[in-house]
DNA sequence: CAAAAGACCGGAAACGGTTCCGGAACTGTT
DNA sequence: AACAGTTCCGGAACCGTTTCCGGTCTTTTG
């Protein structure tokens, strides 16, 4: 009687041209649809290939095509709270096209001295990189190492020839601002992300525009900066509402910083959105669920996802493009937090 | 004068080996830690390595060592809320280990007839399986056929040999009805998960024994069944808000269940928590900026993930286990939308 | 009908590592 | 001085694919 291994060996492809009666060429030319097969023997090949359920071991596939099938997804060690939507999209579009995603946090602590190429290079066949620490120079010498990545929300201005996904910040922050200037605020404050980002400096410059439309001159005093949390919004929103002569109304880099602000005035006494106006940026879950729900401007998460993909896709089949730069439309939208200013 | 190539070519253990003037079996040797190589030598390869930014490539490490380095987290297309808690703790762990993280979503309804095993197994040396909708039937096949995985969260009932790390749910429900007890309520409505979700029933019997403890019998018309999402939960909750004799409090499977339980309070005007209290179950982010804060039972989130990557590292290393199933503990935490019962 | 073209297939050389095995040089023992 | 035992190192087999190249057999062409 014969012994039964312990647990099953796989197969490799070897085993299923012989049981083919075939060669390993010509398993593997029907395993990746290549020509050159006769539909006769393509069928034998699937069948035994499927009755065996048998799938190419991708190492190896990695090592002999130079392609892995799969794609690297730097991301935060913490995770920005919009992160699972850009994910969401990026993962489907991926599975369409078979391809795996390896996640790379980055940031920890734990972190080596080991860099994005030393992690993915050799491993993966490019990369989403979200929302990167690194510098443009430093984007620019992965560039020419000649791997090929795609950068979605860079913090930083990017050169120019590093292809980039982003959310129209300024037409957005604008959207916003007009809608809060429609409801009749004049004193119309700000807390900006931190300084130097580039979302951070195209809100601002959405929101200067719109006060500038209305002959409204900005107030500095009306400007405050905080890191994009609920906690450091809260007390930037404090520094706002403490002014001797309040805004009636808060535009808010994102929506953490919005429920901060809702937390504040919440403290205070002050009724949102009876005495204060607010308005947020990303649209994540957390803004409908706050009460009052969020006004807020929505990024589109998803298609940032999928169109880093198909961008990635076409890089990595090698062609070259007139723009390398996707700028996606946001949109307002409306909920409970902004009512026309009181007395007015 | 030389041309320079386009893109850098990446080296190779090869030209590392002539750099150094070793053979490549020493600066593999280098590379992984092993012996047979004196220190001097060790110290000349490690600087060449370093010097020129040398990384193995990891698909032929795969392919010759059997071992890549890559561990599967399959998780649900659709995240749930709680899995960046998870991730995030498994990510640190695996990082610290040099273990790169293959993201593969499940139940996507692009997923072709391809199995887990088909799209990990000679890709990746172990798997995290978070909520998986397999049958324990599935899950041991793919025990049988070598592969090695953690199943973590199961949503069914798994056979022994399967290893497993889930939280405390019967307990966790068991400290939260004894809070609402205590406040003095007599009426406890529930909401729960779907049926025969190991979770869902487990939470049920720590309901029951709380009740049974407090000498009160349960009333089949105090529980509801419920998608574990926001609506659902509200609906839930309106039909047990319009009970004739409405429930005093209301344990909910989880925060979203709980949060839509709020919604459908606040839309008959029912105060939360002066006259009805509520506990969530998971605590997410979402319990803690939800108005009244979510008095909800913490799942140590973090801590499963970091658990459950030990558990397989111990697995990789073919270590034999007593018992393969951890049982973390949970923890009542007191927020705003629990108090006394009206009249009491 | 001979030659050229085309369809189909197999052998074998990569790809870049890890590891077994054997050999050289050195050390210590009798 | 001969020998055994260590330490250190290099050659080469091997992992499982893809793909180039060339060969056979059939079909088309002049």
């Amino acid at each position: 009687m014969k012994h039964v291994s312990e647990t099953a060996q796989r197969l490799n492809i070897r085993q299923i041209a012989d049981l083919a009666g075939v060669s390993i060429a010509t398993v593997s030319r029907v395993l990746n649809g290549r020509g050159d097969v006769s539909e006769e023997t393509r069928e034998l090949v699937s069948r035994v290939i499927r009755e065996n359920g048998y799938t190419a071991n991708r190492s190896a596939r990695g090592l002999s095509a130079g392609r892995t099938g799969l794609v690297g997804v730097l991301v935060p060690l913490v995770f920005p709270a919009y992160f699972s939507g850009i994910l969401a999209g990026a993962a489907e579009a991926l599975s369409e096209r078979d391809f795996q995603i390896v996640l790379s946090p980055t940031g920890g602590e734990h972190e080596r001295e080991v860099s994005i190429v030393d992690r993915l290079h050799g491993l993966t066949d490019g990369a989403l990189i979200i929302l990167p620490e690194e510098s443009s120079e430093e984007l620019e010498r992965l560039l020419d190492s000649g791997f090929r990545f795609v950068v979605l929300d860079p913090l930083m201005p990017l050169e120019e020839r590093i292809p980039s996904v982003s959310a129209a910040h300024t037409s957005g922050a604008d959207q916003a601002m007009k809608h809060l200037l429609d409801l009749g605020h004049r004193r119309v404050g700000q807390i900006t992300g931190p300084r130097g980002w580039v979302a951070t400096e195209d809100r601002r410059r959405g929101y200067r525009a719109a006060l500038a439309a209305a002959g409204i001159l900005p107030d500095p005093t009306l400007e405050q900066e905080a890191e994009p949390e609920i906690d450091p919004g809260r007390a930037a929103a404090e520094q706002l509402l403490d002014l001797p002569e309040r805004p009636t109304a808060i535009f808010a880099f994102n929506d953490n910083i919005a429920i901060g602000a809702i937390q504040a005035a919440r403290a205070r006494g002050i009724r949102v959105p009876e005495e204060l106006s607010i308005v947020g940026f990303d649209d994540i879950e957390h803004a409908t669920i706050v009460t009052p729900a969020l006004t807020t401007v929505r990024q589109p998460l998803a298609e940032m996802g999928r169109t880093a993909v198909s961008l990635l896709m076409r890089l990595l089949e090698g062609q070259r493009f007139e723009t390398l730069h996707v700028e996606l439309a946001t949109r307002l939208v409306v909920r409970d937090s902004t009512a026309p200013p009181p007395h007015g």
